[in-house]
Formats: C-alpha cells, sequence, structure tokens
RNA sequence: GUGCCUAUAGCUUAAUGGUAAAGCUCCGCUCUGUGGCAGCGGCAAUACGGGUUCAAUUCCCGUUAGGCACCCCA
C-alpha cells in the first residue's frame, strides 16, 4: 500500500518550515548578496576601514543599557534566552552595542584612534513581519569609534554610505539630517515641546499624550493628522542647539556642501534608539522601491561608551538594511551581471569512460579549471543537455574512443566545432581558449 | 500587540456543490557517440480541523501559514 506513505511525506514538510520572518537565502538570490558585499568591502577597503565580526548573543543588559530601556526595540523586540547558568543573553537586534563592547574589552583606543570599523551580519527584531521587514535581517555599515570629536566624521560616513548606493547603482536616494543635540541642549528643548503640547495636550491623539510623559522627542514623527498640525507652530529643534551643537552640524553640512552632497533638512527626524546624539541621517529611495521604508539609517553616538562603563567617546556609525537594499535593486531592476561562464562541462560516454571522467575531473579542478558535469547521467545526449542549459561554451567529451587514445574531444557549444586533443594538452588548450576571448 | 486580505502542482494561472485543467520548470523516452527544436510520456496540488449537504476544492466556522496596514523600524 503506497499510498501509506504519501501523507507522511506530507506531513514533514509541513511540520518544518523556516520560523516566522526568517528567509532562506537560495542559490538564485545569492548574486544580489554577493553585490552587497562585495560593494562594502571595496568601500572599506578604500576609506581604510576593518571588519569586525562581533559574536550573535550578547548580554540582554547590554542592549538595555545603550539601545534603551523605555524603546520598542528593547520592550518589544528583543529575543532574550537564559543560560543554565542563569545569565540572560539577546540575539543581537542591532551591531552598535557590540561595537562599542568590543572596543571597549580590547581596548581598540590604544589600536589607533579613530577605529574605522565595518561589520556584516544578521541582527534579530521580534516584530510582525511586513514588507521589508524581518525578524532576522541583515546589516551592514561603517563605524568611526574614538578619535577627536570632528564633523568631518559624520560627513565622512554619509559619504560612504551614499557611495555604496552609487556603486549599487542604485537612483533617486534622498538624505534626511537632522541634529537632535547633546546632554546639554536636548533637556531644554525638550522641556520646551513639552510646555507647547501641554498647551495643546487637547488635540493630541492618545499615543501622544503617553509619548508627551515618556518619549517626547517622539512626538515629532506622529502620523497623526491633528499631531501633524500642531507640529506647525512648535518650537524648531534646531534654532534651538546649544552653540557647540549647533556648530558641529553647521560644519557637517559645509562638509557636504563642500562635496555637493544633497540633503534634505528634517527636523522631524529623530532615531528610535536612546543612544544617538548630534547627528542623525536616513536615506530613503523616491519612486520604486519607496515601499520599503529607510535603507540606510546612522548617527552620532557620543555617549554609549560611558553607559557601558568606558570614557566619553566621539562615535558615529550607519547601518543599511540588506534585505531592503536588495529590494529596491529589483525594484528599480538593477542586473546583476551573470559570473563569467569560465567553466568546463565534463562529459562521459560509457562506463568505463565514467571512470576517467572522475580522474579528469580531478586533474582539471587541480589545475584550478572549474569543471560542471552530470556524470550520473548514463546517456551522452541527456549529459550534453545539461550542459546546455548551464550555457557553458566549452564541453570536453571523454569516450571509449578517446581513453584508448589518450585524448579528449573539446566541444564548442556554440559552433557546435570539435577538436580531438591529447590528454595531457587540454588544460593548456583550455586555458588558451579563454585567454583569446 | 491591533486590524484587514489571501490560501489549487516547484512557479504562474484555470474550473466546478458531483472524475481538478493547462502553461512553464523538473525527470525520462523517441535518439545506447553529440545539446538547443519537435513529438510522446512521467512526477506533482485544492493548507489543516470541524460544520451544512446525498455529495464540499467550491458555502460557513475555527486553526495554521503567508501578505498588507498600524505601532515601530534597517
Amino acid at each position: 500500500m503506497p499510498s501509506k506513505e504519501k501523507p507522511k511525506a506530507k506531513e514533514v514538510e509541513r511540520m518544518f518550515r523556516a520560523p516566522k520572518g526568517m528567509h532562506d537565502v537560495l542559490p538564485v538570490e545569492q548574486p544580489y548578496w554577493e553585490r552587497v558585499e562585495s560593494v562594502m568591502k571595496d568601500a572599506a577597503r578604500l576609506y581604510n576601514f576593518h571588519r569586525i565580526d562581533p559574536p550573535i548573543l550578547e548580554l540582554a543588559d547590554l542592549f538595555r543599557r545603550t539601545v534603551g530601556e523605555g524603546t520598542d526595540v528593547i520592550e518589544k523586540e528583543m529575543y532574550t534566552l537564559k543560560t543554565k547558568g542563569g545569565d540572560v543573553f539577546a540575539l543581537r537586534p542591532e551591531f552598535t552595542a557590540s561595537i562599542s563592547r568590543a572596543y571597549l574589552e580590547h581596548n581598540l583606543s590604544r589600536a589607533g584612534q579613530p577605529q574605522k570599523l565595518h561589520h556584516f551580519g544578521p541582527v534579530f527584531r521580534h516584530d510582525r513581519p511586513q514588507l521589508g521587514r524581518f525578524r532576522q535581517f541583515t546589516q551592514t555599515g561603517f563605524d568611526i569609534v574614538g578619535g577627536v570629536n570632528d564633523a568631518i566624521y559624520d560627513a565622512q560616513i554619509i559619504l560612504m554610505c551614499l557611495n555604496v548606493l552609487e556603486s549599487l547603482k542604485m537612483k533617486n536616494a534622498v538624505l534626511k539630517i537632522n541634529s537632535i543635540g547633546c546632554k546639554v541642549c536636548r533637556p531644554i528643548y525638550k522641556k520646551q515641546l513639552q510646555t507647547y503640547y501641554k498647551n495643546h495636550e487637547k488635540s493630541l491623539c492618545t499615543d501622544c499624550t503617553i509619548r508627551l510623559k515618556t518619549n517626547p522627542l517622539r512626538l515629532l514623527d506622529c502620523k497623526n493628522p491633528e499631531c501633524v498640525k500642531l507640529r506647525e507652530k512648535m518650537p524648531n529643534f534646531l534654532d534651538k542647539l546649544c552653540l557647540t551643537c549647533s556648530k558641529h552640524f553647521k560644519e557637517v553640512l559645509e562638509y557636504l556642501d563642500e562635496l555637493q552632497i544633497a540633503y534634505v533638512l528634517d527636523n522631524q527626524l529623530v532615531r528610535g534608539l536612546d543612544y544617538y546624539n548630534r547627528t542623525v541621517f536616513e536615506v530613503f529611495v523616491e519612486g520604486a522601491g519607496n515601499e520599503v521604508g529607510a535603507i540606510l539609517a546612522g548617527g552620532r553616538y557620543d555617549y554609549l561608551m560611558e553607559s557601558i562603563g568606558g570614557h566619553l567617546t566621539p562615535s558615529i556609525g550607519a547601518s543599511f538594511g540588506v534585505e531592503r537594499l536588495i529590494a529596491v535593486m529589483k525594484a528599480q531592476e538593477i542586473i546583476i551581471q551573470p559570473r563569467t561562464m569560465k567553466r568546463v562541462f565534463l562529459v562521459h560516454a560509457g562506463d568505463s569512460a565514467k571512470k576517467k571522467a572522475f580522474k579528469l575531473m580531478r586533474d582539471l579542478m587541480a589545475a584550478g579549471i572549474p569543471v560542471s558535469e552530470a556524470l550520473a547521467k548514463e546517456s551522452l545526449k541527456a549529459q550534453l543537455k545539461s550542459a546546455d542549459k548551464e550555457g557553458l561554451s566549452l564541453a570536453l567529451i571523454l569516450g571509449q574512443k578517446e581513453i584508448y587514445e589518450a585524448s579528449v574531444i573539446i566541444r564548442d557549444m556554440r559552433t557546435g566545432l570539435q577538436e580531438n586533443v591529447k590528454l595531457e594538452r587540454v588544460i593548456d588548450e583550455i586555458k588558451k581558449r579563454w585567454a583569446t576571448k
């Protein structure tokens, strides 16, 4: 009764699937990933940034202390787990805290300042998946940690990120930038904001009445029409920055101007993570691909190191969401060139030839020649069909006759022309043909 | 966490209260020493559970999964 076996297979299929919001990156997707990674690597090399790979797991407190107790990323979205010893770890929801922790732990300040660091890897946030939003996603970006608190670094990070978008051939990128001040001026502005809103509390939405108490800066990005309207007359942070912050921000903008980098001042841009100060920025694309939201976000986080037991350390960084980048590339129909087809397809004809073909395969690979095959298929036809499907230009055919002559047929799949070549000359012949193309 | 929408083969789609159809893909054969074309054949689906009904893939309810919006965010 074969019918008994079938439902079983079905059950198995249904029992396991990738966790919600987490995705398999299948072979067809890999070219996009390879492109993003290589563009990031090139940028890192050009600007002298070095890669750092912190662990995926950290003590949950690291993120609580840095990202912020009151933030959604911590409160609602962190994956935590308890070890047998009782430590509470978290899957990292972002890189910044880990990078700072590593800097502190390994005294990277002694390795030269500032440290220019590059990261690429998965992060985890337990929110409800939707377009451009996943529970496991990939961030990649750059950080400059330590050294002098100089606006030129803010500009440098922005420049690099925009260069990356250019290298990816991305169109219509819009840089939004703002300053959210420092320990000195932010509390003052918050007060002013609260006073302003208290006078209009009746017209605020319910969320915003809470925000007014807990996190007044968030009042700035509420979408409720009533709240939006209220913003017209509210005090503008940029007018209220302290002297040092306003000088810093001015310098950032001057550096951007110097390179003719376009930006949009957006005084409603506040970031959801507590550690940011002064410069914050985001990049969106206009038109196709816009639906995924910000593809890049970053800012200065000078106080972060203090919150984990270090000294005040000037720091700035930015991260791309790789899945979002790729979504935009697809939406903008950015074509990724296929891998070069410098690969030979090895074909056997007959059982003993199969063994010799296997041996030849080893020798080809040892000589650095990439090989593809369908040696498990018996008919010559079927094998050549596979070769055709892969779109390779050269096939090697090995049969009884060739073994007897210690030769092999080189077939040009495009023209159909074949040549019989001595076995010991095969590798040179292949290389010769590739060299002349 | 709240709300809305969806669920047929690997993919794209069709149909019906009464045998579930096709295109693409995949595998094989025609063609045991030669691919692309063609012809033929094969694998393969109504997410799961319950209800209404003589009969449910179709109607209803629940579950699960996916999508989308809000919150928030890369």
